[in-house]
DNA sequence: ACCACTATGTAAATCTTTTACAAAAATGGA
DNA sequence: TCCATTTTTGTAAAAGATTTACATAGTGGT
C-alpha cells in the first residue's frame, strides 16, 4: 500500500523551503488541501500555484488533482489517521497512530488474502465432524478461544486448545473428518507443529492461519497466509490480532452461510437463552 | 460517518436513467471515477458532462471535484470496501463488507472517544496495585483475557475474571488502590453490576468500558463509552470486538508510556524468555 | 394529440491548473 | 567578496476542466 504520506516522509529531506511549507500544511490540515483548489492552497501557504504543482510532482503525482485524490484516500473521513506521528506522546496522536496501524493491517490483510484458500477452509470447516482450534501465546490463544466462541454458535462441535501438551493429546484422538485450525503468528511454533503432525497421522485435516512458508504452513492441508510487519516499537501492540480476527470473522461468516438455516437456528437458540437469562427485551448481539 | 455510497443507496430510487448508469459506474469502478476527469466519465457512461455534474449534486456534493474527493475517501487504496453489498454471497463481497464494518467501527470508535476518560483510566491503571479485568460472554471475556495478556507484560499485577461468581469473590478481596476494568458490550450485565458494587464497597476504583448510560457505566468511577450499532444480520459477527480491542490497545500503550522504562524492561524480559524457549533468533513479536 | 414537466445535451462562459519564461535567491569557486 | 552557475520561485499567458444557460428531446397525463 503506497501512501502519499510515507512518500512525503521519504522525500522530505530533499525538499526546498517553499515545499517544506507545503509539507507542513499537508500534515497539519490535509483536510483543507483535499477540499481547496490550488490557488487557495498556494495563498494559504504563501507560495505561488506552480510551486504547489511542483510539490505534487515531487511526491510522485501527475497533477495537483491526482495528488488531492491520494491525500483524500489517505485521510478517510476527514481525519488525519495516517498522518499520525508514531513517536508523539500526545494521547490523541497515539490513538490516531493506533487506528492507522489497525486500518493498514486490515486493508493489507484483505488485499493479500488468498480467497481460494479461505473458501476451501470454510467448506472444510462447514463439513467437519469436530473443529479443534490450536493456538498458544498472546494473540493465537485469544483467537483460538474466539474461534470456539464463534463456531459453536453455528452448531459445530468446536474446542479451543491453547496448551501444547493438550494439543498433542487431542491430536491423538482425531479421525478423518475432523479439522484442526492451527493459529500461529510466527509460523514456527515447533510444539504446535508436533501436534499437527500427529493430527495428520490420524487423518485429520489441518488448516493453518499463519505466516506463509514457515514450518506450520508446511504441515497444513490448507494455508491461509498472513504476512504482517509487526512494527518495531516494543511498547506498541501488535497489529496481527486484527488480521487474525478479521479472517476469523470471514471464516465464521462463510461457514454460517454454508450451513444456512441450521446455523441460523442455532444462533437463534443461543440468543434466546441469553436473553431469557438476563433481560426479556435484550436486543443486544449474541454474548456480551 | 456520512459516506457517499450510503447516500447513493438512499437516493438511488429517485435517480433518472442516465444517473443510474453513473451510479452503476460508480459502484463498479469507483477507482476510475476518482482518477478520471468529468469528460472521460461522461464519455464512458455515454452521457454528457453536465449530467455528471447533476449526478454529483444529487448526491449532495457541491461540485464534481468535491464528489471525487468523497469517493476517494471512501475507496481508500482503490478497492471498493464500502461498496460491498452486504447481502451478496460472493466471498469477495463478504470479505469487503466485513472489512468495511471493521473500518467503520474503528473510525467511529476513535471519533467518539472521550480522550479525557481514556487518559484518566490509563493514569489510574498505571498507578494501580492490582488490575482485575471483568468480562463475561463472547466479546467481553475475550477482551478481559486480552487485558490480562497485555498488562501483565508491563509489570502490572493483572487478573482476568470471566466467571460471575469469581468476579464477586474477587471483588470482596479488593482494597483502595486496586482497579477493576469492567467490560460489557451491552452495559447491562446485572451480575457483573453486583460484583462492581462490591468492589466499590471495598474501595476499589471501577473503570468501565461499555455502552454509556447503562447500569454498568452508572457504577463506574470512569466510563469509557462505546456506542456501536451491531448490525442486524444475525449471521454476521459483531463489530464491537474491534472497538474494544482498539481501546484496549490504546490503554495499554498509554499505560506503557506512563510506566516508561519499567514497562520496557518487563517487555524485554518476557520477550527474552520467549525467544530462548523457541528459537535463538526469533524476531517475532511478543507471544505468538 | 397536445400540454406540461422532466431529463438530457450543446455550446459558451467561467474557473482551475499548467506551461513557458523571467526574475530572484542560493551556491560555490576564485 | 564577487561573479558565474545552478536552483528555486513567481508572473502571465495558454491550455484544460467544469459549470451555467439555454435549447431540444423525451415522458406521462388528460
Amino acid at each position: 500500500m503506497r501512501d502519499i504520506l510515507s512518500v512525503l516522509q521519504q522525500v522530505e529531506p530533499e525538499l526546498s523551503k517553499s515545499e517544506r511549507i507545503l509539507a507542513a500544511l499537508l500534515r497539519n490540515d490535509a483536510d483543507f488541501m483535499v477540499n481547496a483548489g490550488i490557488t487557495d492552497v498556494a495563498k494559504r501557504a504563501g507560495v505561488s500555484p506552480p510551486t504547489v504543482t511542483r510539490f505534487c510532482r515531487r511526491l510522485g503525482c501527475e497533477s495537483y488533482t491526482a495528488f488531492k485524490m491520494q491525500v483524500a484516500q489517505v485521510t478517510f473521513g476527514g481525519t488525519r489517521y495516517l498522518t499520525a506521528n508514531a513517536s508523539s506522546a500526545d494521547p490523541d496522536d497515539v490513538a490516531d497512530s493506533l487506528l492507522a496501524q489497525l486500518q493498514a493491517a486490515a486493508v493489507k490483510t484483505r488485499e493479500a488474502l488468498d480467497m481460494k484458500a479461505v473458501v476451501g477452509a470454510a467448506e472444510t470447516i462447514a463439513g467437519s465432524n469436530l473443529l479443534a482450534a490450536f493456538g498458544s501465546g498472546g494473540t493465537s490463544s485469544m483467537i483460538s478461544d474466539e474461534v470456539q466462541n464463534r463456531f459453536f454458535r453455528l452448531g459445530l462441535r468446536t474446542v479451543s486448545i491453547t496448551d501444547h501438551a493438550m494439543q498433542l493429546m487431542q491430536a491423538a484422538t482425531l479421525k478423518p473428518g475432523d479439522v484442526v485450525l492451527a493459529l500461529s503468528v510466527s509460523g514456527r511454533n515447533l510444539q504446535m507443529a508436533n501436534a499437527l503432525e500427529a493430527a495428520r497421522t490420524y487423518g485429520a485435516t489441518v488448516i493453518a492461519l499463519t505466516r506463509p512458508d514457515r514450518p506450520i504452513s508446511e504441515l497444513a492441508d490448507i494455508t491461509i497466509g498472513l504476512d504482517l510487519p509487526e512494527g518495531d516499537n516494543i511498547l506498541r501492540p501488535s497489529t496481527s490480532r486484527y488480521a487474525f480476527l478479521f479472517v476469523t470473522d470471514l471464516l465464521a461468516t462463510l461457514v454460517a452461510m454454508h450451513l444456512g438455516d441450521g446455523a441460523r437456528e442455532n444462533l437463534r437458540r443461543v440468543k434466546y437463552q441469553l436473553s431469557n437469562a438476563r433481560d426479556p427485551d435484550d436486543k443486544e448481539a449474541l454474548g456480551d
